[in-house]
DNA sequence: GGTAAGCCTGTACCTGGGTACCGGTCGCAA
DNA sequence: TTGCGACCGGTACCCAGGTACAGGCTTACC
């Protein structure tokens, strides 16, 4: 008995979806399992800690695809290479931080707007004095408490 | 001559192409505009405007279900009540802030997994001293320089 | 051996915000 | 009047990351 960990055992253990599990076998983040002789996938209790970190790794930002990359590349890696996580966790670093950038552009505007009292968006744009920049987001920065 | 814009003119000058404009009037979110007596769009230059307003609230984080609702507040609003802008920025402010809290823990523990020299992360999942949180990324912070 | 729970494959659907393609019509100028 | 570009409606497709359903088989337990 207990050659294995079934489908709904894995995915319990895991948190996910039994659907989620064949999906990450199609897309090739899961290695394809044993099968019982009537063709019922049997996994080593290994395959709840690739869940958790591909779990892990998508909290932290990275694709489906960049996950099963990272992954592919540590199986892989019978000889010296590395696998690239050093470089890849550094561009996702970057990537996380001009999203707080963006985001945090995008905060001082919605700030402005509750401060300067806008009600109308149509109203707004025909007001120059309006914080919201309607002709773009991405440099300027003008905004002062307005009577908008 | 110019009885009003055509569909072309109107998404070159906002900036958009084509199609969106249609999809924007069967969302709701653009007023069907005249006709023609072929059946062509004929747009007054307010619709410009309109799409401008659109961008600029997509940019600060609204979807286009939420923009509708907030144009067609401004619409209808012949009597005194508020649009409700004021509210739902408000909101979308504490989302966006939420964001941007979620977005800085992401990048504390990618920060540490690059500073841990992390090189493979089914290795990292088995390694107790891995900065990266396999089991979630709520509440739990600890994290030194480890030899991953 | 019966039966219920669990699993199988394959396919379709979901969200959100568009984009692309198709065959047919309109508008306008030469 | 003919030619060509712009436009029409309708439908299908794209991205990611799953989720749901249908119809049939396996496994486990009594």
């Amino acid at each position: 008995m207990s050659a294995g960990l079934r489908i709904g055992q894995v995915a319990q253990a895991a948190g996910v979806n039994i659907q989620t599990l064949r999906y990450y076998e199609r897309r090739g983040l899961l290695p394809e399992p044993q099968r019982s002789p009537g063709g019922h996938r049997l996994y080593e209790s290994e395959a709840v800690t690739v869940l958790r970190v591909i779990k892990a790794a998508q909290r932290l930002g990275f694709t489906l695809e960049e996950v099963g990359n990272l992954l592919k590349a540590g199986r892989d890696r019978h000889g010296r290479p590395a696998t690239g996580l050093q470089e890849r966790a550094s561009a996702k670093l970057a990537e996380v931080e001009a999203k707080i950038g963006d985001l945090i552009t995008i905060r001082t505007v919605l700030a402005a707007a509750v401060q300067a009292g806008c009600d109308d968006l149509t109203v707004c744009a025909e007001t120059p004095c309006c914080p919201i920049p309607f002709a773009g987001l991405a440099a300027e920065d003008r905004h002062g408490p307005s009577s908008c």
